[in-house]
DNA sequence: TGTTTGATTGACTGATCAATCAATAAAAAT
DNA sequence: ATTTTTATTGATTGATCAGTCAATCAAACA
């Protein structure tokens, strides 16, 4: 098998097996060995390549917010107006890569892990930050500081609450109803 | 020592030290030892009382989820219009008790173990109905049907959002701040 | 062909922890 | 004063896991 260049396959499998085994069991509480095993690798080799259980963790964290990063930029990038930007930033949010139920699980798992670990919570804020920005920058076109300030706190909370509901409960709101609940919010306040 | 009527005692100072305990460490990934140890007894106590760590904990979110249904009574029926007991719904979340950090700390290590615990996920999915019905009910009184049932999706999730950023970021709203957010996206929406 | 090199694993180690239990101690009951 | 009952713990067990390492294997390369 051993075939040289096999890296960067083996960490992009192994990081995708760990957002699956922590999507399907809810929680970070997961062993090397189920991760390793639903990559269908030994748990050794989750060791050689990332080191440990941690940084094996922290890289799927990154992974993610790659993706959602990536996804926002594009997002942007296809919008022209302020008002498209807010609509971009929301539905980049609940598109279906970022809102599937196993993703979600994991961020969720992932919160609640910074208030252990000041990596991940740096990871976070990071993420927290941008979205907070791009949000800003969008509404202080539309209305004035302080408003855009209110409705961006109010937006950002109504996300995570949506996020930890869908991940909760069976009968949340939809994408569709969860984009319509913030867009909803976001209209009425800009009047 | 053994005075007898230690239990309800020990029980309690177990309970506390359990909350104390998940909220300082931001994770239900406490040993018993931690717990008893915050209570100031042996860790084969904890198992005496409780039976176990899985009952121990369970006993632990009755105890939350009993205190701010208390709450929630109390302050309805100190409410007598409907204005006021959405006001009195919405200000019962966020009162001291309830959203001392640690207690919400605590809150959101519980609502991700909902995902691997079912009895978890049914005590949760108690609160969450009585919350939800009585906002409703409430505001049933003062617009349609489907309107109500929009406002209290949209509530909910703000709500849940609040906890979760006042866990997570030093600078996330405070209680005056989240009641205003969540009164102000109410009165908006009822015009 | 023989040698190197990276990939991969099975077997092992040490630490952590929930859970058990027999033993102790002291109040309460007789 | 003796017995019973309740509270409490130290010591121990067994299971689970993260992490290590030496051994293996097969491609790449000289």
């Amino acid at each position: 098998m051993p075939k040289i260049g096999m890296e960067p396959m083996r960490r992009r499998e192994l990081i995708d097996a760990a957002i699956r085994t922590i999507g399907q069991r809810g929680s970070l509480d997961v062993t090397v060995a189920q991760i390793a095993q639903e990559a269908g690798v030994s748990p050794a080799l989750a060791h050689h390549y990332f080191g440990g259980k941690e940084q094996l963790l922290l890289a799927t964290m990154r992974h993610l917010l790659r993706e959602l990063g990536q996804d926002l930029s594009a997002a942007l990038r296809r919008a022209s107006t302020p008002r498209e930007r807010v609509y971009a930033i929301i539905a980049v949010n609940f598109s279906p890569s970022q809102f599937a139920p196993q993703t979600v699980a994991a961020w969720l798992t992932f919160y609640v892990h910074a208030q252990q670990s000041t990596e991940t919570r740096r990871l976070l804020r990071v993420y927290a930050r941008r979205l907070h920005s791009n949000l800003m920058d969008a509404l202080t076109r539309l209305c004035d500081r302080d408003k855009a300030a209110f409705i961006t706190e109010g937006a950002g909370a109504l996300i995570d609450g949506l996020y930890i509901r869908h991940a909760l409960w069976p009968h949340a709101p939809d994408t569709a109803r969860a984009i319509e609940l913030v867009e909803d919010y976001i209209t009425v306040k800009l009047g």
